[in-house]
RNA sequence: GGAGGGGUACCAAAGCGGUCAAAUGGGGCGGGCUGUAAACCCGUUGACUUCGGUCUUCGAAAGUUCGAAUCUUUCCCCCUCCA
């Protein structure tokens, strides 16, 4: 028996692995169910890397079902090892708790919280995590784990593998998020965990601790890990990282990211990052002859879910008008200038470095010298350039850093 | 606790007394080509500079030396084998 959500998250290819698929497909066409995913709190936001489980909650939503998020205070205070070569940086419970509330405001702005039946629950496991007493944890939960298997599992066997430590701390991760997911089980009433393609093994012990200590069945599904066509992960860029917070990334450069989407992943991420019908998403994809223009749909969808309709139909008119005109958007990042220091003329490095568009007067030599920034379109050729007055029409002046980076420069 | 190996820039990895701001590869950034794509080609990749140089960097500190990433000592950390 079919059922539309899980059927919805295949098409989309949300889905990866699921433990008993049809008991799931079952239950979810009789009722409506609460499932959860954890989400780390080791930074100030999530970044794309975070999206498509995001997408997934929302995809819940969508048919009646009940998203939880879990914000891992607790596991966020050990780290989990998973696809992690070293140990990261253990952040103190302050940091954490900033992080869970920044990042909280995401999922207010994906998720739809009108919705008593379906708006989300947040839980943090510190909660509960931290009030645990040693000895009696070993003894409840620690017991239903042996080592044997723990030994097997790819986050720890990787690790020991390639010789690269694994603290006894990082070690017990696993149990802990088996743990998490036997509470929601208990007091949420949370059916399932959906993770990403690396939590698997994690989502299972949840699903074996729950069978043996409550006798009841509960299920685990795992979405794919997304590779670019570049071949590296997902939010894994090495450039900047595409922040969801709009403090960190704004929804102009978020639009840009998908705009600037590799032609091979184009159908695939409209599946994943909009909620345009599969069906048409192919539809469309073999009837658009320029590409571009579904780019521009792309980045027009995943950036009215994130930042809402008015910031993404901002962003496509910021970028018309600053790649296909050659003009300057109103979107596109402000700078302000007295007009005092303007007559006296500031010196093109000071000004890069000022203001943070490079971050050293060594790296604005250098763009110079690779003839990479341009002030109303025209290359500077040498660093000892003095902006002045003459430079800007009407007040203002486009500088250019780089063919995609531009800013609005004023006088006031 | 014993024996051995190792810690070099964003990552990997060379260098083992001067010519080392440190080879090479990856990544990043810029330029060219193009479609704000990919591939490819070129340049660049510590900071400051009056472009002559100057300052800081090779796990940490101290020392030897005219001179140290390279040698010595102590300390910290990681790995392997043994107990």
């Amino acid at each position: 028996m079919k059922n539309n959500f899980l059927q919805e998250m295949s098409d989309r290819g949300y889905l990866n692995q699921c433990t008993e698929l049809s008991k799931l497909e079952d239950i979810c066409n009789k009722n409506s169910i609460s499932g959860y995913i954890g989400f780390d709190c080791t930074a100030k936001s999530l970044h794309v890397g975070s999206l498509l489980q995001i997408m997934i909650l929302r995809l819940m939503q969508k048919h009646g079902h009940k998203p939880i998020v879990l914000l891992g205070g607790g596991t966020t205070l050990i780290g989990d090892p998973s696809g992690k070569d070293t140990t990261r940086r253990i952040l103190g419970q302050n940091e954490i708790k900033n992080n869970i509330k920044s990042i909280k405001r995401v999922f207010n702005k994906i998720l739809d919280t009108s919705k008593k039946s379906t708006s989300p629950v947040y839980v943090n496991n510190a909660d509960w995590l931290t009030k645990l007493n040693l000895i009696q944890f070993l003894r409840d939960i620690g017991s239903h784990f042996t080592l044997n298997k723990m030994l097997t599992f790819d986050s720890v066997k990787l690790r020991l593998d390639r010789e690269q430590s694994l603290s006894y701390m990082e070690f017990n991760y696993m149990i802990l998020q088996a743990y998490d997911f036997f509470q929601l089980f208990k007091n949420e009433n949370c059916i399932l965990q959906i993770g990403g393609s690396d939590q698997w093994g994690n989502i299972v012990n949840g699903v074996d601790l729950i069978r043996r200590k409550l006798q009841k069945g509960a299920f685990g599904l795992t979405s794919p890990l997304i590779t670019l066509a570049s071949g590296t992960k997902m939010g894994k860029t090495e450039k900047g990282a595409i922040w969801l917070n709009e403090e960190l990334l704004s929804p102009y450069d978020y639009w840009q990211f998908w705009r600037n989407t590799d032609d091979r992943d184009v159908n695939r991420f409209l599946k994943f990052f909009t909620e345009i019908d599969t069906k048409e998403v192919d539809a469309m994809c073999n009837n658009e002859k320029n590409i571009n223009n579904l780019k521009i749909i792309l980045a027009n969808e995943a950036t009215k879910i994130l930042h809402g309709d008015k910031a993404s139909k901002k962003a496509e008119k910021t970028a018309k008008e600053t790649f296909e005109k050659g003009n300057l958007g109103s979107d596109l990042p402000e700078i302000k200038l007295k007009s005092y220091d303007v007559e006296k003329g500031i010196n093109i490095l000071d000004f890069i470095a000022k203001n943070k568009i490079l971050t050293s007067k060594s790296e604005a030599r250098r763009a110079i010298a690779n003839k990479g920034v341009k002030i109303n379109d025209v290359v500077i050729e040498s660093e000892k350039k003095m902006i002045k007055l003459k430079d800007f029409e009407k007040k203002i002046l486009k500088l250019s850093y780089g063919k995609k980076k531009h800013f609005i420069v004023r006088v006031i």
